[in-house]
DNA sequence: CCGGTACTTAACCAGAAGGTTATTTAACTG
DNA sequence: CAGTTAAATAACCTTCTGGTTAAGTACCGG
């Protein structure tokens, strides 16, 4: 029930449905177990479990009222994964760019050149893709 | 092998180092499988079949050269990942902004408040972490 | 068309994930 | 102290993961 690394954690958790909407919940404020539960057809132990594995990952922190254990979203945590997404936010910008900028230049065509076939290149954003960020 | 949904196949597929990694190599560019195996100490039907992961989850394309089957990133599919986190981002923000407000205050307050103690309310950024983005 | 190169697929295995029900634990309530 | 509520833990099951080795497939070069 755990990685290796706490990234992996991270995405791990991130991976399943039914913690993802534990998070949306919890985006809304501090709840009980039980409350968090409603939503799904799933037993307590379950989602207990869930909450085991965003706790591992550090999305959430529990503390205790009466005999309730209200949950916490840990929001920080979410960064790490951000910032690894990060690095590659250039790389599938790039592609919108030029999308972008074909459909800048067929519109300016359409206006300008009436007469004679377009010449552009496809859009397609080929050529190897290199070239990261940092 | 599959998720239920294309965000938890992303997640999943991002939740292993090692195809992390591959990934972080095929930003540079593309490459073949054998070449992508090489910096790990596993055979190729493991990388063959992480690959298939990446693959499932649109993180990756294949073609056909000879007999080699270049791998290429698809950055796109990174973005979903990046959307579901955006809906998170002033979560984390939130709290770096008050600890910044926080110091920049604390700053102020040693230049200019030299007697008296700072009056100033802890960074904690409590309060039942109400109000999301959208 | 034979042999090598670059993979993929098949069959198998150990261990993790995600669920269940039954049992404990912890804290309040009368 | 007995009972109730809120949740965790234990034991168990099934399916998915991530790895293995061995066998197949696709393409080239002579």
């Amino acid at each position: 029930m755990q990685a290796p690394d706490r990234l992996s954690a991270t995405f791990q958790a991130l991976a399943d449905p039914t913690r993802r909407a534990i998070l949306a919940r919890l985006a809304l404020g501090e709840t009980s177990v039980s409350e968090l539960a409603k939503p799904f057809e799933m037993s307590m132990p379950a989602v207990s479990k869930h909450l085991k594995v965003l706790e591992h990952a550090g999305l959430i922190t529990r503390s205790r009222d009466a005999q309730m254990r209200p949950c916490k979203i840990e929001a920080q945590a979410l960064k790490q994964a951000d910032d690894w997404l990060e690095e590659y936010r250039q790389l599938w910008e790039q592609r919108l760019d030029r999308l972008e900028d074909y459909l800048k230049a067929v519109q300016i065509q359409a206006k300008t050149a009436q007469a004679g076939e377009p010449k552009m290149s496809e859009p397609q954003a080929k050529g190897k893709g290199r070239g990261r960020k940092k």
